[in-house]
DNA sequence: TTGTATGCGTTATCAA
DNA sequence: TTGATAACGCATACAA
């Protein structure tokens, strides 16, 4: 396949189609116009040739711009892909991106190699920072100095650069309130990751003083507003097998019998950590909601829940991506970025009552 | 921030520490040994400058590489995204792929709009397919243009295109024998989709004739190894929602009152389809396995099931998609890329039994 | 409407 | 170990 012979470029076809490269790029670019039976002979000329069109590389390189969005999850690709939330949250980036873009880079953020951020040598016009961890400020140190526009979903960045947040603290409050006014008193709270080493433990307060994630320590405030004494575990994720594990070192003893001083209530940082939550207690012989209240947080399409409506907060994560979107390309045209914030909804569902007696 | 002043370049950081421009590029690339004092003296000057490395752009059209690998899924992202599949398979080819490659690019391959394939002009290394449809052809042709290496993941392609592929319908064939030897002898199938347009409609010989997509195809085929007269719905994608009302049509009017002549088997192409199936089984009042056999194909880690276990064909998806980042390193490094052949394998669960009297 | 000339920022080759 | 030079392939300002 042609492996000997040097591929076409613009000045071949040019020469070939008997014009100048201007004009050959020019019908390629098709910013200017030109006469048709010059069109007509590049493209022939192109053809014979076989010449594709522009290399990216070189275009790019002459006007700026790759037509690249690179985003940054934080953590493994796998645990990102694996979160719904996320998932969505792309969808409405890619959909906002649509227009200016041909592509999105994914790039891990991971906070175990001790090489520079991949986005220091990645062709990309723009930079998306989704969830990241520590890592984070690094990677927007590496964004500043190289004069790149971005927009952090949900992290910690300072307050130049343009955010797209969520009222976690508010919202979980709300959910946790509504639990307290049903009347419950001994509630837990099943957390996110405290930071990024992921471990599943007890919360404990040196624990909760050295940790770095925002988004949980937000949720967490929340919840203690309603519940200042509560107890509570981080999961290692937000995984339906860890929310699992984690209710049932709440609500069981390691020999399976039901703990006497077990929770009535349990408050999930999320919506797959509430139904690995209620899988647990069901296992356990315990009923949900008239011997256990779970609420989520995230208002996700649960899947693991049969007919069983999830009380919950419903996050708007698809505006979410979207907002970042715009950023971004508010911004490639110029315009400053503006950080966006967005509220939660309580959505009643059928996982939360009244305590039994 | 600095917005008058032009970047610096490896140009404006030699002539600061006082060496020519191959020198300073050598320090940063790192290839070449240079003396302790030189790397200072360059470092020094490009700290001072705020220098933070190559253009990627122009190291890319010099070097001919971007570090880029670009991954065409078919259909939408977000359908790609919600696919547990794919996502799998995205992990495995990250993880093959981490040692040469800066990230990934997603593309779409939406076979709504006429543009051509974005992949045209995209800085990439090589390219992924991942189950495309129709335009998989034309992406090919494009690729193989640009003289791209280029593996394709369960897709139509070429003899000379190497291929990760499944044991579609030989698997299948596997697990509807399973369930004709337990006495089911009125069984329907849930398709995945049998082209780009994803419709959700009951299987008909025209339907059928004027598919494209391959999977599909080569599943009911082994379906049809065992029940050569089954009917069947084809879902419009890969989702709990679409396996739960295509199980819906099959076993109950619209009235909701269950059919006479309904299937006493359910063989779904995806565990999503058969947890939706599952779902509505339940719902109608029908109890898996005892009123109904549903089992599924994939072997993904099926969240919406409680403690039941799916009996399924299990795919080897991450494996998949570490094969095909080894094709692609390989392929880089000169050597022709090799197909790769997989097979699934039974997994018993407990949504399987003999049918009822 | 077309052509000329220039430079985008880098790295590879070769010679010193 | 360092430096001079020449591409890499293209798109644009400007002139014709």
């Amino acid at each position: 396949m042609g492996t000997g012979t040097r591929r076409a470029t613009i000045a071949d076809v040019a020469r070939e189609a008997g014009v100048s490269t201007s004009t050959a790029s020019v019908v390629f670019s098709g910013k200017v116009n030109v006469a048709d039976a010059t069109r007509k002979k590049v493209v022939a000329a192109a053809a014979a040739l076989g010449y594709t069109g522009p290399d990216p590389r070189a275009a790019s390189l002459r006007t700026g711009r790759s037509g690249i969005v690179g985003v940054v999850l934080g953590g493994d690709l796998r645990h990102a892909f694996l979160d719904p939330v996320t998932t969505v949250m792309m969808d409405g980036l890619t959909d906002a991106l649509a227009s200016i873009s041909t592509g999105i880079l994914l790039l891990r953020d991971d906070p175990r190699d001790d090489e520079p951020p991949a986005i220091a040598d990645a062709p990309v016009d723009a930079v998306v920072l989704i969830g990241c961890s520590t890592r984070a400020r690094e990677v927007l140190e590496v964004v500043r100095q190289r004069g790149l526009p971005v927009v952090v979903i949900e992290g910690d960045a300072g307050d130049d650069v343009p955010q797209v947040t969520l009222d976690n603290r508010e919202a979980s409050a709300t959910i946790a309130r509504h639990v307290r006014e049903l009347g419950h008193r001994r509630a837990a709270t099943i957390t996110l990751a405290l930071d990024p080493v992921r471990e599943r433990a007890p919360l404990t307060a040196e624990r909760e003083a050295a940790a770095t994630v925002s988004i949980t320590l937000d949720r967490l405030a929340g919840f203690r507003e309603a519940f200042p004494d509560g107890t509570g575990i981080t999961a290692a994720g937000s995984l339906v097998d860890e929310g699992y594990l984690a209710a049932r070192t709440l609500l069981a003893e390691t020999d399976g019998t039901l703990r006497a001083d077990r929770p009535t209530a349990i408050v999930a940082q999320s919506d797959l950590l509430a139904v690995g939550a209620i899988r647990a207690a069901e296992e356990l012989g315990l009923r949900v909601p008239d011997d256990l209240t779970v609420v989520g947080f995230d208002g996700i399409a649960a899947d693991g829940l049969g007919s069983l409506e999830l009380t919950t907060m419903a996050q708007p994560a698809l505006q979410k991506g979207r907002a970042a979107g715009e950023q971004v390309v508010r911004m490639l045209e110029g315009e400053p970025g503006e950080s966006v914030h967005f509220a939660c909804e309580f959505r009643a569902g059928e996982t939360a009552a009244p305590p039994a007696h």
